[in-house]
DNA sequence: TAAACGTGGAG
DNA sequence: TCTCCAAGTTT
């Protein structure tokens, strides 16, 4: 099947590629900020790292990262350990899948490469969790390899250093900054000029307010010069949070309440709950009866409303509503969920859970008291 | 391919 | 309070 030459939409010179690597590398040198895991080599470390780093702010790692890698110090242990364990690690960090593809990924590592990761971009692809950009950022920050990366700041750098047009998510447009990626990175040290421009984005070529004065690379960039730095690159359109009602179930007896396991995929895959079942916004008492009733696989009685906890996802407007509930028989399964559970407001603590069922359990136990 | 997937920080 | 979003991947 015959392909049609991709036009470049960008044709750097030698020379311009050439002013924009060495005085880049040599500001992450002087500026580079201290964080934990560039202070080992460790493939395994730097791995976690930059799964957790995906979509989420580096103050929010740090201790994450922290914990976790001394409850799963290799992928060994972290292959060994039950998922629950791995995703009460994971706890409050988000994106839950993450966790659920780094066990699995440490698993393959395991059966697959003999416990040690391997090196390349190419064969870290192969692995769960690992896209394009974490495969890079692996292969090239702890193996060395030329393998180029593009994230939010490399496309956010790139787009104004050489004046690439395009909305985030446009073909054409990824497939331009991942070639000045490509082009970029060859040379010394590719796992530091990654961050380079990694670091800059977050710190320097910042989306709003970007310190122009303070660029190490100002004269090599095109938005700068023509003053499009602002409107570099343009702001993706983001789709409104549709609205999503749980009725959860709290269920009491003697010292325990009953809490439920999700299913793996969806919205807190594999993650604990009070028993939940979706809900009309505007449903009356009957219909979410009829809910946790076919949720739980048994009978309940709504007692009375103990709370309600609103939480904003990215795309969804999450209202969750707890309900005391009874019924003649305590249920111990349900096909519904992949476990049921009977346990203390203590024992919960230690169970994989969302944020947002957090606060609502903490409500509840708070109400109670 | 567009939509789904969490959370807390910043302005 | 509210909007935007931060080192993406999967389906």
């Amino acid at each position: 099947m015959a392909t049609s030459p991709r036009v470049p939409t960008v044709t750097p010179s030698a020379a311009h590629l050439a002013s924009i690597r060495a005085p880049l590398l040599a500001w992450y040198d002087r500026n580079k900020r201290d964080l934990p895991w560039r202070r080992t080599k460790d493939p395994y470390a730097i791995w976690l790292s930059e799964v957790m780093l995906q979509q989420t702010q580096v103050s929010t790692v740090i201790p994450y990262w922290e914990r976790f890698l001394k409850r799963f110090p290799t992928a060994l242990a972290l292959a060994s350990a039950p998922l629950d364990d791995v995703l009460a690690g994971w706890k409050g960090l988000g994106y839950y899948t993450r966790a659920r593809n780094l066990h699995r990924a440490a698993q393959d590592i395991v059966s697959r490469f003999g416990g040690t990761l391997p090196s390349t971009a190419e064969q870290l692809l192969s692995l769960p969790g690992f896209g394009r950009y974490t495969a890079g950022a692996v292969a090239s920050i702890a193996f060395g390899e030329e393998a180029p990366l593009v994230d939010g700041n490399v496309a956010r750098v790139l787009s104004r250093l050489f004046e690439v047009e395009g909305l985030p998510g446009d073909r054409e447009r990824e497939a331009t900054l991942w070639e000045l990626a490509g082009l970029l990175v060859k040379g010394e040290r590719p796992g530091d000029f990654n961050q380079s421009l990694m670091e800059h984005g977050a710190t320097t070529c910042r989306p709003e307010n970007p310190l122009c004065l303070l660029c190490p690379v100002r004269e090599g960039c095109v938005a700068f010069k023509k003053g499009r730095v602002a409107e570099l690159p343009p702001a993706k359109v983001r789709a409104a949070p549709k609205k999503l009602t749980l009725a959860l179930a709290v269920w009491a007896h003697a010292d325990t309440l009953l809490f439920a396991r999700r299913a793996d995929s969806g919205l807190f895959g594999g993650l604990w709950e009070l028993p939940a079942a979706e809900v009309d916004e505007d449903a009356t008492v009957e219909e979410t009866t009829l809910r946790l009733t076919a949720a739980l696989g048994t009978g309940v009685k709504l007692e009375s409303l103990l709370g309600t906890v609103k939480r904003q996802l990215t795309h969804r407007d999450l209202t969750l509503r707890m309900y005391r509930v009874s019924g003649p028989k305590r249920p111990t399964h349900s096909a519904a969920f992949q476990e049921l559970r009977w346990c203390t407001p203590a024992e919960a603590a230690t169970l994989g859970m969302s944020t947002a069922m957090q606060r609502a359990l903490d409500t509840v136990v708070g109400t109670q008291a």
